[in-house]
Order: C-alpha cells, then sequence, then structure tokens
DNA sequence: TAGACTGTGTACTATATAGTATACACTCAG
DNA sequence: CTGAGTGTATACTATATAGTACACAGTCTA
C-alpha cells in the first residue's frame, strides 16, 4: 500500500461513511477512469495516476492536489514551469529554504504576500 | 534544433575551438553515452537526455546543470525532493513569487542567505 | 596514401507510464 | 431470489523515455 493508495483510501472511505456516492465505482466515473485503475491505484498495485488524474482525483475528495501530487512523488507542473524559466534563482532560494524550520519560510511567504518590502 | 540541442552544440563547438578534445566523441566518451546519440542529441533529433546524462554533461562542459536542465524542460530531482517534502509550504512560497522581478526575489535568496531576519 | 580522426544515418531495444476492457464474486435491499 | 450495487482479478495496449550498436562517408596529417 503506496503511500499515496493509502490516503486515496483513507479519504474516500471516510467520505463513504456519509456519503454513500463516494465507493470506488462513482469516484472512477467522475474523474474518468476505469473502477477497477481506481481500485488497483489504492492499494498501490500500480504506480500513481497522472499529474491530471492526481488533480480531478484531489477535487473529488476535497483535498489539497499539492499534497496529494507530492504523495505521488510529483510536483506541479505550474511549479515546474516557474522554476524552469528562471533556474538559478528558484534553485538558489529552494536549496537556501530546504532545510529552514516551516515558520521560517512561512513568515517569507507573508512578507511577499503582504508587500512588506 | 532544440533549445536544449542547440546550447549543447554552440558551448561545444566554443569550447573545441581552443581544445580538440572537445569532439562529439570524446565528450560522449566522458559522459559515457554513444557519440551517436550525442549527435542526434545536438541536433534535436532526439528528445534531451536523462537528468543524470545532462548533468554530467553540464560538468563536462563547465555549465550550470540547473541552467541545462532547465533548457531541457526539466527540475533537478533534489529541488523536487525539498518540494514534496513540504508541498504546501513551497507551492505557496513558489506561486507567490511567480510575477516577482528577479531583483526582488533576489534579495530574499540574499535576505535568508545572510541571516537578516 | 594509410591511419586516425571527424560527425552522422539506420535499426533496434528495454523499461516505464498510464491507463482500458471485461469478467468475476460478493452483499444487501425489496 | 433477483437485481443493483460493491470491490477486484486478469489480460492487454499505446506512447514515451533513454538510450545502444554498428556502419558509413568525409577530412586531415604525417
Amino acid at each position: 500500500m503506496s503511500a499515496f493508495g493509502g490516503f486515496v483510501r483513507e479519504t474516500r472511505e471516510a467520505l463513504r461513511a456519509v456519503d454513500p456516492s463516494f465507493s470506488v465505482r462513482q469516484v472512477a466515473a467522475r474523474i474518468g477512469v476505469q473502477p477497477s485503475y481506481l481500485s488497483k491505484v489504492e492499494r498501490g498495485d500500480v504506480g500513481p495516476p497522472s499529474e491530471n488524474t492526481i488533480v480531478r482525483l484531489a477535487d473529488d475528495l476535497g483535498e489539497d492536489p499539492d499534497v496529494m501530487l507530492a504523495l505521488a512523488g510529483k510536483v506541479s507542473s505550474d511549479l515546474l514551469e516557474v522554476i524552469r524559466k528562471r533556474p538559478r534563482l528558484f534553485a538558489d532560494l529552494i536549496r537556501e529554504l530546504k532545510d529552514m524550520p516551516d515558520r521560517a519560510v512561512l513568515r517569507l511567504v507573508r512578507e511577499v504576500r503582504d508587500g512588506e518590502w
């Protein structure tokens, strides 16, 4: 049971407990894959789905797509594009922040967002 | 001629003008691929090589691996790992910085590096 | 003019990615 | 006791990735 698969199964089962439309079949139908495939994904029988499929799944389950992509060992392609456009700048920044505590990075995010600079 | 291939060819040719050991054959031998493959890569006849091969090539050519990976449409796997470990934090930060001018991001990098906070 | 280079064309390959399609056994409400 | 719904096993596939192996024609130089 992969980290990704386990997360999907638990999240979906929790939703199913209060809403029967969160069966494997119905979720699969909504996100546009075969039920057997979603079943295999949940049990880690196959690798995680593509980015698009993960995003549709995250949307259906009400979960954060970036977190679900991370569980699948991926990074959203829009973030990759930002880095690819200015690789030196962002590579330096990310490596610099690699070992910083969450609160330090969070403070940086807020500073940038609030334009305090 | 892809962006990546063109860059490799021009960089290698420039080096070859002053050092004959920068022929297709000899570079290919040093980085561990077939000469015909490197030739095809340079002409964009095939897609860009794997991350490992790009890094060895960047090393041999004395170029920045992050820049060469970016030209190949890729992002270094060590950066991906940083993001994957704290996806919410880094996704927010990167999206926040997406449209910021270079100097603003650079200032941030320096602030973090110099511990001015 | 032979030998040692140069780059490149052609053909092939192994592995991964991202699924589909169909059929099967089980459960549970009416 | 049936029929609608549940999850899953099995078999198959199309495309991409990341190259290898070998042969070939041209050039340069000693």
